[in-house]
DNA sequence: ACGTAAATAATTTGATCAAATTAATTGATA
DNA sequence: TATCAATTAATTTGATCAAATTATTTACGT
């Protein structure tokens, strides 16, 4: 009975300071999404090697918060580790995309119709922030800004919906494509990415939620596609 | 251009000894199994409050795998680390449940369908070994083997679909379930727990597939009802 | 008793180092 | 030149410790 070590456990308290809470983030966790965006963003190609000292360096962090960091993204596919111990960026495979394929399509429309149904209209403005971001990216061919402001505007809708796991599901799914979208970018050009945002933004605007959805599941159909023709047979 | 430190990558290489390939093991991959084994088997209950050293000494290591495994245990959503930095299995939520059992039914009887069709002999007869350890752990009202033989029994199958990803996004979800299984089997005793493992084990001998995914389905189904029985309103 | 601040204890966190493991290089031999 | 063993280099891994953070207890005043 009881944990193994801790006594008796308190409510969480965030230690606040004039009004203003302070949370000061242990560093292992700011490393972990450092090197998530760079997995998300393209930074970082399939295939890629990594070392624990290497991202350290680049980071300028020490190797613990690095190695606890590697794992976490492990966990979530981002990474992998191979049985030499190496950290590698995975490679996409037909199988591997066939799989996320399903998933996507299952739970990112339902976590986009629950999103769109609470997105008020602070979140709305946001996301026609994001749609002229991205529109911006394509026309200058910056790849690192498409991925970015792409992700954000599809996490800005599924944030909304407040549920967690599927959240979670989601983002693992995000950090398998993220590498793959990097080569479909600099295979195609940003020129070829239709544009299912525009879709989106105003079906929200207008409360067609059978419009928010149909625009997010084509989003992902095409660039499950474009990743598709990226893959080796 | 190239990894963050590695300048080339080879092909991974175990060593091998007289015919039989040696792969050590890293410390903090033993120490990961080994806890999320605890939570799966429900040796650890919602809301446990966790600590690295109380772990490190129960599990004899020390406290640097621990973390290691902890932080992926945690991106699995077996554990989940508070803001006061405390480590705790997560309390199931009525919201949760919704969302797992949403992507359980979903990846779940695909993954059994497909599992299903690749079961070889050698596999159904595990199967079977695996069923009878079931009805035993019921007779005896062993919890912890029933939670084991039980999970072992649907992931023989599932691993036969060679699914990497739905099969981790699956294991993610049971790491989520365990410890509530644990309460369910507490509070109702095993006697009650309906068996739809011989249904499918029949199924699969006779190769009925949609006989199979029909009791998984089932199975899931009356699993996620008893949780949702042990969740206070 | 009650709440609050100070003191103490427990825990997490991150750096560092030695050992273990793996990769790359060298050199000898055919 | 090609192959294979030995050597060297690079990297990961796990223990340990000091510092930071958080929790608990004690002391004190009302």
């Amino acid at each position: 009975m009881g944990g193994y070590g801790l006594k008796h456990a308190r409510e969480p308290e965030s230690q606040s300071k004039m009004n203003k809470v302070v949370v000061k983030k242990p560093e292992h966790e700011t490393i972990y999404v450092q090197i998530k965006e760079m997995v998300l963003f393209g930074e970082v190609v399939p295939g890629q090697p990594l070392t624990i000292h290497g991202l350290a360096e680049k980071l300028g962090a020490g190797v613990t918060p690095v190695r606890e960091a590697i794992r976490r993204l492990t966990a979530e596919g981002g990474l992998a580790t191979l049985e030499n111990r190496r950290v590698v960026v995975p490679t996409m495979t037909m199988h591997w995309l066939e799989q996320i394929e399903l998933v996507r399509l299952t739970v990112e429309p339902e976590l986009a119709e629950i999103g769109a149904k609470k997105c008020g209209l602070d979140r709305i403005l946001e996301l026609e922030r994001l749609d002229a971001l991205i529109d911006e990216a394509i026309q200058k061919g910056d790849i690192r800004g498409y991925l970015e402001a792409n992700y954000r505007f599809h996490f800005t809708i599924y944030d909304a919906a407040d549920a967690l796991i599927l959240r979670r599901i989601t983002e693992s799914l995000w950090v398998r494509i993220g590498p793959s979208l990097r080569v479909v970018c600099g295979r195609f050009g940003t020129a070829n990415l239709t544009d299912q945002h525009r879709e989106a933004t105003k079906g929200l605007r207008d409360g067609d939620l059978e419009k928010v959805k149909r625009a997010l599941q084509e989003d992902i159909r095409q660039g499950m596609e474009f990743i598709r023709q990226t893959i080796e047979v």
